[in-house]
DNA sequence: GGCATTGCCTAATGACCCTAGGTTATTCCT
DNA sequence: AGGAATAACCTAGGGTCATTAGGCAATGCC
């Protein structure tokens, strides 16, 4: 009986894939056995449990998505940077609805499998000096990623989850978004007097 | 045997509750009918599945969460409006994890119950008549709807899955993103020649 | 008090998670 | 090459959960 050849990185693959075809949810121990061609319980041989397999295509869809934003603004500044960085933020996640939706989930993912994935630190790595080029200072430039991240994260979280209606298509309104976040990291406010710093 | 008196109405609360105290999927017809001091078979008389439930529960959310906005903009204009609106979505996210996180799934929910919440269309009304103080012609206005929807969803979201490093607390970057926010609508991007209408 | 309604229960099926312990294919050692 | 050591994979089984079918008793109406 010859063998299937897995590995914690074959499991999380095919984990990953299931979960863009049925969603995160529908991500099973039984399912993903299934599509290995293998019994439920040969995987636990490379995965600890349904959690530590979520967690591992968390990571894999960080890096992933990682990856793809720093080939889209290598060689890019400015406004040509942000726009290549949100179309490659909002790409991956319509490509790969399931492991993005795993990102978002707050898990307790194991510490030593987090220190060994370069996705989440080298993602701060490259908004931060994208954004630089908006010269602003700490702390704005902290807020500014932040805000940054959130109407990324919000707008193609809302896309998917069908929140806006029919009436116009979200592809309208994405661009202007992303002008409006041009426009407001160029302009950033001042802080009012008395606000903490 | 005396009994229960359980309606949809008190399942989805006890579901409700359940979900802000132990995680949306934790949420468990056993579960729900262990709190309600029934067996899970009960249930069924009230509620069609787990996931009728999950919708019902969704359904649950949009109104409180309608209402609360409501009741924190009332009488309030611009800027004040604007944060008012703000701070009452991000307090009843915290104050319902479960609940706000119910909202966010993408599910099928009965066309006819949709119909009879008054919740999301309620929720649509409000937000645009908020944002005409900053006087925008269609289809801007739509487009500063959803910037604004995402901005604030992708924020406590973020903030939920733990995506703001301990080193800033997101408390105080909080108001400098509805400052950038308000920046961004009363300056709102003109589109460029060449873009779709 | 009789009767229909319906609220809740018992029983049962099947999916799924996970553990324990056994076999057999591979690998490595000499 | 031959055998030992190491995984990789399997069988068996217990526990939780979702869901359906059918029974009985509490409630409300006359």
């Amino acid at each position: 009986m010859p063998r299937a050849g897995l590995s914690a990185e074959r499991v999380t693959l095919a984990g990953a894939e299931l979960a863009d075809e049925v969603g995160l949810d529908h991500v099973t121990m039984s399912a993903v056995a299934r599509r290995l061609g293998v019994k439920d319980a040969s995987l636990y041989a490379h995965v600890r449990s349904l959690d530590d397999l979520r967690g591992r295509i968390a990571l894999l869809a960080a890096d992933e998505k990682t990856i793809r934003i720093a080939e889209a603004i290598a060689g890019r500044a400015g406004k040509d940077a942000l726009v290549a960085y949100a179309q490659a933020w909002r790409s991956y996640a319509h490509d790969h609805p399931g492991r993005y939706t795993a990102t978002q989930t707050p898990m307790e993912i194991d510490p030593g499998l987090v220190a060994r994935a370069p996705g989440p630190r080298r993602a701060i790595e490259l908004t931060y000096s994208m954004l630089r080029a908006y010269a602003l200072d700490e702390p704005d430039l902290t807020d500014a990623v932040r805000l940054m991240r959130s109407t990324l994260h919000g707008f193609v979280s809302l896309e998917a989850a069908g929140g806006f209606a029919h009436a116009r298509p979200a592809e309208a309104t994405w661009p202007r978004c992303l002008d409006a976040l041009h426009t407001v990291l160029e302009r950033w406010p001042a802080r009012h007097e008395g606000d903490p710093r």
